[in-house]
Formats: C-alpha cells, sequence, structure tokens
DNA sequence: GTGGTCTAGACCACC
DNA sequence: GTGGTCTAGACCACT
C-alpha cells in the first residue's frame, strides 16, 4: 500500500511515482503482475487519474513498467540498463553508507543489512 | 570541492550542506580540521555569504560542526547518535540497495563496495 | 533477421513492414533475390499471416517488392523514382544529422559514417 | 513557427516537443536564448497551457531546455551526453542514409548536404 | 510575471 | 474495460 502526504513539498505524482517503483524493486509486485488500473488506483488514493497516469508514465520511461494497450499495465523485470540511473543510485547507496560508518555502524552491519534484504526479495 | 548546480529546484544552502557533510563523513575534512570562514567560502563559491551561513547553521544543529567563537568553525568527530537522522540513512540505503539488486547487482558486489568505502575513510 | 516489439504502441505490421525495407535497401536481401512466402515467414516470427501479407503489400505499393503470381515475392532493384519518399528520407537525414552536429559530433565523422554505409551495401 | 496537424494520430505534445527541438538543435534558438512562456505559447498556437508545459517538461528531461524557477525556460547549448538518444539518433541517420543511397542518391551528394547543414547551424 | 501541480471532465483507440 | 491525450480552470511558490 502506498500512503500519501497531500501537505508538504513533494508532489504527489512523484510520491505515488516512487511507492510504486519501491513495490517493484523490492518484489512485492512481481514481473508481468498488472497493476491496478488507472482509474482504479486513483480512487483507491483518492485522487485524480490523471495524477496516476503522470506516475505511470514515468515508470514506464524508466523502464519499471510496460503497457499492453487496452489490457492494461504490468510490472517489468528486472535490467541491467540505463547506467544513469545505475550511477545515481550507486552515488545515494555510497553517500548513505559513508554517513552511516562515520555515525558509528560497522561495515559488517552493513553487509548483514544488505544480505537479509537480498533474502527478502529472492 | 563542492559544485553547485545553479538551475534546477535544489536550493543553494542545501547543495553547499550536503556537499561540506559528505566532506565531513568522507574523512575528507578530519576531526576538528579547520573549515573555511563563512566569507572565504562564500567568494569562493560566488555566492551570498547568508547562504553559507545557513548550511554552517544547519550542520552545526545536526551535530557535523561546531564553533569556537573568534575562532572558527571545526569538523565535528563521529559516533554520536541521533536515531531520527540515522533512521533515515537507513532507509535510504534500503532503498538504494533494493533498486540496485533489482537492475542485477549482487549483494557481493555491494558489500564489496562497502569495504572500499571503509578503507578510503580509514 | 527481424526483431519485434509486442509490447509499446508501434503496429506489428509496421515493424515487419519495415524490417524487410532495412533487408532490402542495406543490401542485406539482393535484387531478384526470393523472400520467404507469408506463411514461412509467419510461423518463423510467430505472428498472424495476415500481419505479413499487410507489410508485403505495402512493400510492394512502395516499390520494393514485386509479386510474381505463384512463384513467390521478390526483392526489386534500387533506383526508382518516388520523390515524395525521397523528401520524406532527407527530412528524416537532416533532422538526424542537425541533432547529433549539436551534441557534437562532427560533420567528418558523419561523413565517415555514409562511406562505411556504402562500402557496406556495395 | 510550428505548424500542428490536429487530425493525425500524433499527438499535439509531441509536435510541439520535436518542433522545439528542432528550432534549438538547428541553432534557430541560441544557447540561453527565452523560449516564450507556457501561457504566451500556448496562445500562440491555440493550444492547452498543459500540453506546452508538457512538451517543455520533456525536453528540459532529455537536457535541450532549463528552467529558472519564476524567471522563465531556456535553451540549453549542445552537449555529449545521452548516448542512447545518440545510438537513437544514429539509427535514423543510417536507416535514412542507407535507403536514400539504395534509392540512388551518392554517398558525395549527401555528405554535401551535411556540409550545408552544418554551415547553417555556424 | 514565471513554471509546476492538481482536479474535473471529456473524447479517442484498442481489446 | 484499458491507457493516452486534451481542455479548462484553479492554486502554489518563486522572482
Amino acid at each position: 500500500m502506498i500512503t500519501l502526504n497531500h501537505r508538504g513539498p513533494r508532489p504527489i505524482y512523484e510520491q505515488v511515482r516512487d511507492g510504486l517503483r519501491h513495490l517493484i524493486v523490492t518484489g512485492a509486485l512481481l514481473p508481468d503482475e498488472k497493476l491496478p488500473s488507472v482509474r482504479t488506483l486513483a480512487s483507491t488514493l483518492a485522487i485524480n487519474p490523471n495524477t496516476i497516469q503522470r506516475a505511470y508514465e514515468a515508470l514506464e520511461r524508466e523502464g519499471y513498467l510496460y503497457t499492453l494497450s487496452g489490457r492494461g499495465t504490468f510490472a517489468a523485470a528486472g535490467r541491467r540498463s540505463d547506467p544513469q540511473r545505475q550511477q545515481e543510485l550507486l552515488s545515494q547507496f555510497d553517500a548513505a553508507a559513508a554517513e552511516l560508518l562515520f555515525l558509528g555502524m560497522t561495515a559488517e552491519e552493513l553487509a548483514a543489512r544488505l544480505r537479509t534484504r537480498k533474502e527478502e526479495q529472492a
């Protein structure tokens, strides 16, 4: 489920986009699983269908979703492409890791956390 | 060195704050090392001293800096505890890791990256 | 060989048509070489024979193919004149060239690419 | 100036996007030149501001435009980045060139056309 | 003034 | 039914 914060500066469509992306990359939505229709999700989240549409469109552009016209929207399988996005993620990963290490966590703790994550997704 | 992006929506002071924090947590600025004065850094980056001041204040509030009045501003040492910040960082770490794993990276690759990072900081 | 993208909005028959035209104009299919039958190609590509038929008809209309009834379908030779198509191709050529030059490629690089292309076809 | 075809399958926002991109890459809009405001261009073209906004948004994502908040939208300078777009353009360039050569144009004619293009942009 | 976001409601093509 | 596009009109933050 996706929770929205209507206050605050983050646009709703970004929150929806990031929430859906999270569901996909963590395996909560399996490859080729159908997502709710634009209208359904819109009424579930109590927002306008256009806003959902915008999130779907962004995720399709990024390759996390695909559309079969007239049939619906589906989760894509993982891939190696888009080096730019991968670079951005590695920067985020490094920055978070560096600060966590600075704050006293050990590399072993973080590696263990990685393994847990991997198992959950598998 | 800190690079600023004057275009784009991110406020300049956030970019300065994050850039300085990055220098501190990666060990580029050692504990108790003196930072450039507000005016010096402002002229180096060609921006308003108030903007620098705001970044310094934020980092001092977060505990990454301390100020000795009349002497200057200095990098703090790690090992402080701010559970909220730590929680936020772990979320960022998990999110980036999950997506990188989805995109085909292995947990081993990421763990190796952690070790490299740790050595650079040590 | 022709690769089809079943996702995405482009009709299949257009993809087949463009793929075949590409084989012909690059010399992969020589003039008067026999193309696979509608049924054969349909089963190779795992799509409906009607779709192949539609692509063949379009290419025959454009002059890239000819059909001998009862004998099969054959690649035509070049040097035909369809000023409208040529105009369209020149527009595409100009547009792609302009953007590539804008992105930093040099006219020499593109001219060299033309020569390579010509040699492959010869 | 941009001409729109309201009939036909091409979405209007794509026509606007491609038209503006063409103005930028051919040098009709110089780097850092201000584009008309969303509302102005919308009324000029007699379409809804949201449609213009969508075109501007796409071009900013692609790096052909940049926005200074509250100030306006400006043409970006050429760059080398986005290898994916460059690859796509090279494919279009090759496909158009191959068919033009097949139809009887010579590599010299096309190279001369490239030089003309380059001069116009310079 | 500028761009950015959101809502409401409509129409289309495809299945 | 599905996604995709467009219009109309509103509100926001920033300069």
